[in-house]
DNA sequence: CTGAAACCTGAACCGGGTTTCAACTTCCGG
DNA sequence: CCGGAAGTTGAAACCCGGTTCAGGTTTCAG
């Protein structure tokens, strides 16, 4: 249990970390290199080389920072993972109430998935790759906003009732409208989008 | 374009159809133990030996029904999304008012997902091995969800100002909780679960 | 019964991709 | 300015699995 904690020393993704500038310089590229790359084809279709020469390095330099295609690949799921909960984290402060704390989450997330169309294709790339961050990686999020639906219950903002299930309700919602708004379309007005989401998310479907 | 539409003559799902009994039982055979092994491994991970050892046929039988890999799991895809809209069509005729319907949709579906576990791996790899197919299979579920919500606002059984936006978020509340309480879990109340976010969806966060 | 069409067989071919490794270059502290 | 640690190289070893094909078996209409 408790595999996501062994395997790396808390700061650095999953690498054999390098010792010099040169060195951290080289493992970013090909961190970045690889993040194109699989967003692009997907894992099974990139190859090594494909992320080596974006990268501009040799195949063997490869394998100096990552012990295998799975290992980067894990890497990049921890990054973006992260990415979402500090990103949202900081958009969350700035709100007034839970409802509009919610609006603001899924507009930063709206446009963050709009900015990085990639991250769609590696997290659910992860459901095969490495199943287990795959899922941490949701429950996680998850667990965050159940967190913040019960704090704010607690302070009266919100119904007294909201439990894990609308959390994966909420979580749900937000994924599908990222996929559909952020990623498949450039033009929608994101910030429309998350208006009208969470008016219904607020009042529900009920007349009125 | 339209490469669905070309690839097989509206019936069978993707293969060159059988002239005998026996053969189509040997193309059933193949199509079932095809679910099983994507399901369990994944695409890339299943193997045609998988396959045809568990159908129970050489290799070479696999090709006589399907040119490739990808041509079994495209079929496969679409028979999945087939027993869904069919399935959900039937859970909803008994329904009687709207907010009524996507309860008994949801019902449906997270049985149906605890029952088939491997729905979620089958389309979620459409993603990369075929992306059309996976597009097409979460638009058009999508827009059923739309068309009978404004036919419901229509009828005023609820808000009229409802339209893709809020299909989008229903069917991803939808999607991620037959994730996480059909598939990830064994023992959940599923009609617990679909009652809870169904009064959510009605009335929404808001005290009371 | 018969012969041709449909069906089935599985070893072998083959292309492609991951990983290794021994030699080379760059960097930096002393 | 020197020596060794860190970093880099890329051809080739190695492995794996999709697809083919030439020949055998089953089925069934006539």
């Amino acid at each position: 249990m408790q595999k996501a904690a062994e395997r790396s020393s808390a700061a650095t993704p999953g690498a054999k970390e390098p010792r010099t500038e040169r060195g951290r310089r080289t493992l970013r590229a090909i961190l970045d290199a690889a993040a194109v790359e699989f967003g692009d084809r997907g894992f099974h279709e990139t190859g090594i080389t494909h992320i080596t020469q974006r990268a501009g390095v040799a195949m063997g330099t490869f394998y100096t920072y990552f012990d295998s295609k799975e290992d980067v690949f894990r890497a990049l799921v921890r990054d973006f993972s992260d990415k979402v909960r500090e990103g949202a984290k900081g958009a969350l402060a700035a709100a007034t109430d839970q409802i509009d704390a919610e609006r603001r989450g899924l507009d930063w997330f709206l446009h963050f998935a709009r900015e990085h169309k990639e991250i769609y294709r590696i997290i659910d790339q992860a459901e095969f790759v490495d199943p287990e961050v795959f899922r941490y990686h949701y429950e996680s999020t998850v667990a965050r906003i159940r967190k913040r639906l019960e704090d704010a219950a607690q302070r009266g903002e919100i119904r007294a009732d909201v439990g894990e299930v609308h959390a994966w309700a909420i979580g749900g919602m937000n994924v599908f409208l990222g996929l559909r708004y952020g990623v498949w379309s450039d033009d929608a007005d994101l910030s429309e989008i998350a208006r009208i989401a969470n008016e219904m998310l607020a009042k529900g479907l009920a007349p009125q």
